[in-house]
DNA sequence: AATGAATGAGATTTCATTCAT
DNA sequence: GATGAATGAAATCTCATTCAT
């Protein structure tokens, strides 16, 4: 029975590194010019071997999607729990995202195979999507942290959960389709933070009640 | 005479023709889908005469995205104009958009196709690009649009304008990639018009200057 | 009827226009990149004009192949008049060749032509060919001279006349495609006539009988 | 283990039978009419297929023209190998090439396939090539042979070797473009043979050192 | 379980030739 | 008589997917 253990070991190794290396391949060169020959080859498998464990280009690619959207949720499990005040979530949030991660790969995995696979689907439908992806999680994580900002005093009572998430959403899509768009070692790039953090803020305020204190939705610093 | 004259029409006619279904392959699929089968196909031509009209794939999306951008540019003119105060801009570019357009479709093809001819290029950096493109033009406006509204006092005096622009042409961007992979019929229901209309009203708040009255940001009415 | 008369020369006129700029291009890019796209470009027609002339671009290729030795027979007249002894027909051929049309021009249209045409056949084939081609004339005539210089005691008695023809025209056909392949004003500067008047006497004294005097063969000098 | 070898083995052959149809193609069609389509056809494969073992048209005709050529220099080692006098070595040639070969095919395929690849370069040209390709050394072996010739007083002391190399082989190369244009049973006939020994030495002669008794350069007997 | 090998279907592009006006 | 317009057929090449071993 240890030979089966090792075996199934072996198995789920594989499979992740056909999922690391296509990842790896997709940050590179964007989802559309990656093929299964590509990843195979980075797998240092067969393509044969790699139709073995995924039974196409789309399920692959949607595992791909599954998984980093699985370790964003992971990441902001806190959030979830609810344990942060509004503003709290958010400077966690944004903290995670640029501190812990460094750098936009699940957002540019999510939002760059979400359209390649669902190229007639909105990205950002809180409605119509199937409930058991982790990318919804995401958008329910979002959401709840609007309504508790918005709860708190601290957003626009008028502003709509559910369309300001999908906003959120597209502002990252973009600027993590802009981040794709550049070489490797731009990405990190303190420029491209501040850039970011910048868009964060602006967002920030443009979902701000009226009259508030800007230097409560500060992000950046302490 | 009469005979040449008419022949050039239909040629000019044809050429539309062709950019027409293309542009539509592209609103309807997404640029990446679009074979130049399909295209002649839709205009119900051989591949061979779409290589008449276009002698390749780029050459014909290019065009479709200038013309695009054409339009775009057209309209707003006024602005460039400089007769107007930021503001007024504003409001203008809004109404122009929603009112006359009614639907996306032009920042669609605009930037679904940029993104395909130049997948290594940001979509939208002002300083790379070469100046004689309307999308440049475009940028242009909303660059000048953005110092005028920030000269007035109405935006934040420390908004980097470059940034800004990049930052307000990405929320375009990415709301109509949403837009794009929605059914036509739904392009231009009310609904998505005033999803369009609170985040620009958004983004707008999000550029003021701190303690504004928001009430002077207002696009949507009178 | 002096209208009709105009219209004919007109006509004529095309058609010497047309193989003319064929002809050009032929020398300028070689017979297999010249498309009839191209003629008709060059001499400002459309393609179906050229249709209208030339039933086919294999017609319209062996005129011009058929024309330039036709050029080529008219210019050697003397030597089929039999007034010359072998060996003056012979420099009286090297000087026509080079001094007087300066260039390989017919010889590459010739042979470039004739190997696009007949792909199947032998280029040099005294036997098979249609005899009412003035490329065959060219034949005759190069056999003609070597039969001379035969009986003139300056060539090999046992030389087979039709099989030197052969290799006598190979040689030129050789050196006439290496000189296609330079840059157009490479083609007529003295290195390559000078290559050229050692090919023809290194040829010529292969030919000769054993024991003759080489300075009689010379074909550059006085 | 030895399944492994085999699949090595069917791999090889499978290399070799598609060059194999290749080259009998162009052999019976000439380059310029040979496709990939036909090449997969005749090896009864699919086009793709073709292309997991060549990953482009010109890199098969390269490979065919390389292993014409190596074929050749493989049989003429000893000639390299400078064990024999010039004309020795010039016997040698004449013997392998035609007792040996039994065909022109080795140099239809080389120039054939040199001239369709480098369309822009003279195909003799002893300066300008890379010097790797077997096509070369082929060149280089010839003009060591005019060279020896030369210093052994059988050929003429100003003759220059580049020059003579190159008429050598353009002479070659027609004859061979010639028998290219034959059917294939006649390519072997006891005719042609005895027409390119004649051509063969007559080019000998040429090159000869005036007033050298031509017995000593006969190739074809004894 | 793993893979080498094969392929069908489709993409872009070119060009000789035809035909209605 | 001239031509603008159109096209069928073919060429090169790519890629997701399958299958025998």
């Amino acid at each position: 029975m240890g030979i089966s253990e090792r075996r199934e070991r072996e198995k789920i190794e594989r499979r992740k590194s056909i999922l690391k290396c296509a990842r790896e391949l997709i940050l590179a060169q964007g989802v559309e010019r990656v093929s299964m020959e590509d990843i195979a080859r980075k797998a240092e498998l067969s393509k044969a071997t790699v139709y073995l464990y995924f039974s196409g280009k789309e399920i692959l690619f949607n595992e791909i999607c599954e998984d980093a959207a699985r370790v964003f949720v992971e990441h902001f499990r806190p959030i979830l729990e609810g344990s942060l005040t509004g503003i709290a979530a958010l400077k966690y949030f944004w903290r995670g995202y640029v501190e812990l991660f460094g750098s936009s790969d699940e957002m540019i995995i999510i939002f760059q195979v979400r359209n390649f696979i669902y190229p007639g689907l909105p990205i950002i439908s809180l409605e119509e999507q199937n409930k058991s992806s982790h990318v919804d999680i995401i958008l329910d994580t979002i959401k709840t942290i609007i309504d508790q900002c918005k709860a708190e005093g601290i957003f626009d009572p008028q502003l709509d959960s559910a369309q300001a998430t999908r906003l959120f959403l597209s502002m990252f899509s973009v600027i993590v389709e802009n981040a794709v768009r550049m070489p490797p070692e731009a990405k990190k790039s303190p420029i491209i933070i501040k850039e970011m953090a910048n868009a964060f803020q602006i967002i920030l305020r443009g979902f701000a009640k009226e009259g508030i204190d800007r230097s409560c939705l500060n992000i950046s610093d302490g």
